[in-house]
DNA sequence: CACGGTGTTGCCCATAAGGCAACAAGCGAA
DNA sequence: TTCGCTTGTTGCCTTATGGGCAACACCGTG
């Protein structure tokens, strides 16, 4: 909890009202009328006509005419675009990230889409002395990678010219890398299994906003000899969880 | 301008100020300190502080303790997100209706986006005599309206089977379907000249929303006789604008 | 260490805001 | 058409609130 919400600050009831106003019509599936605002919010009426007054000069509620109803306003889309065009996705991230860390004892990563694959952005390492090691910055490759599977199953592109393999398990035939991303796309998380890297076992989700456009991509990685067929079965629900529960940015 | 508005209403003067805090956040593009946000709105630092408080407490704000700044909060998006599902794409558009049929002479369609096709929510008739009579609920046919172009360019489907030939100038070869619709995505409108009817032409652009995503579709459609190449030309440049300017619910 | 700026809070006082009452308007039922 | 009820607004009075001053703690820089 945020410290100065827990100060012995004065607060300024006017405000605390008004928003007590915009949360109420925020909750209603309907338009709302002065009375019944006053009825749900225990603020004397004629005091909500003037927070709703108020409200309406500044564009955070409207006065539908036809009905003498209130609802809320646009200006609030505009006020919430703006909120969250300033919201860093590692500071919201990072919680989820050490939770699932900690949960699956493997190195976690974000990536964040580019225009020709996924970057890293942010990672919390494993605690084990053997780890797999993340990089910042370091762009993931789509074909080879559990990232970039999402990243390509997203609307991400392969690049043009044959596909490395840097494995034996790589898949480098373009039909085969589709079929996969076809899985990835219908189960909503990918894997990659040795496939970058001999020893190297990979999980990720996408994190998508309301329009289902990804946003970013949660990974979970780890050596093969303790990130296996069982540890990575294990560790799919409480990815899905996190990446959830960080698209929740978007959706509300 | 609404009446509320205008009326000689009290209205609350710490809720101005509050609002006045969020706009100076709005407007920023990064976090601000309470002095910085005091100079900006003229309000004194420690009214600015117990605002801050105030708005921190109800999530509108949110306190970066890293740098003791302040930014928008994260109930600002979903209150926006709230405000935005119960706007009426129909209320947003009418005056962009009326003000595109009185600049075209036109009747002027909304449409939304459905599963199969797109369909006629609203319209404003054009005052001639001679018009092209729109309906509600009317579905338009892919292949062979401006509407459905821009539908199909935004992902729509067509139906499976062979395309019906309604006029003479009805495409109906898939692969020039498909070249139209291109040519509807590259230039952000599509036309119809006489290809659902003989002697119908129509113009439509798509209004999206800040991932791009179709929200709707404006149209001007008319007959030919009044509505050929030269006005159809002199009438994209509004149509494009009044697209736009519906499109900036979501945009901001 | 000194200085300047930031952010908060105690305190005082003027006024803003809450709420009561009155009023106008609308709606539904008789 | 009339009546009763509810809604929504506004005049007005009272008082509690909120604005702002001053003081303080803290921080960064020279």
């Amino acid at each position: 909890m945020a410290q100065v919400e827990e100060s012995v600050a004065r607060h300024v009831a006017s405000v605390d009202r008004a928003v007590a106003v915009l949360d109420v019509l925020a909750q209603s599936q309907s338009d709302l009328g002065t009375n019944e605002i006053a009825r749900r919010t225990q603020i004397n009426a004629s005091s909500v006509s003037r927070l709703l007054a108020t409200l309406a000069r500044r564009g955070l509620v409207a006065h539908v005419a036809e009905t003498g109803r209130y609802r809320l306003g646009l200006r609030l889309l505009e006020l919430g675009n703006a909120a969250l065009s300033r919201i860093d996705l590692r500071d919201v991230a990072r919680p989820h990230l050490h939770e699932l860390a900690e949960l699956t004892g493997e190195t976690v990563t974000l990536s964040v889409p580019g225009e020709l694959e996924a970057v890293t952005m942010d990672f919390v390492a494993s605690d084990s002395f053997v780890q797999s090691v993340a990089r910042l910055g370091r762009p993931s490759v789509a074909h080879a990678t559990a990232i970039g599977k999402v990243f390509l199953a997203f609307g991400g592109k392969l690049p043009d010219g044959p596909l490395v393999a840097y494995t034996e398990r790589t898949i480098t035939h373009r039909k085969k890398v589709a079929e996969e991303v076809d899985s990835t796309a219908r189960r909503g998380w990918a894997q990659a299994v040795g496939e970058r890297e001999i020893g190297l076992n990979a999980l990720a989700a996408p994190i998508i906003d309301g329009q289902s456009a990804l946003k970013g991509i949660l990974g979970v990685q780890g050596p093969a000899g303790r990130f296996g067929r069982q540890a990575m079965r294990s560790a799919i629900a409480p990815l899905l969880s996190s990446a959830n529960a960080i698209s929740r940015i978007w959706t509300g």
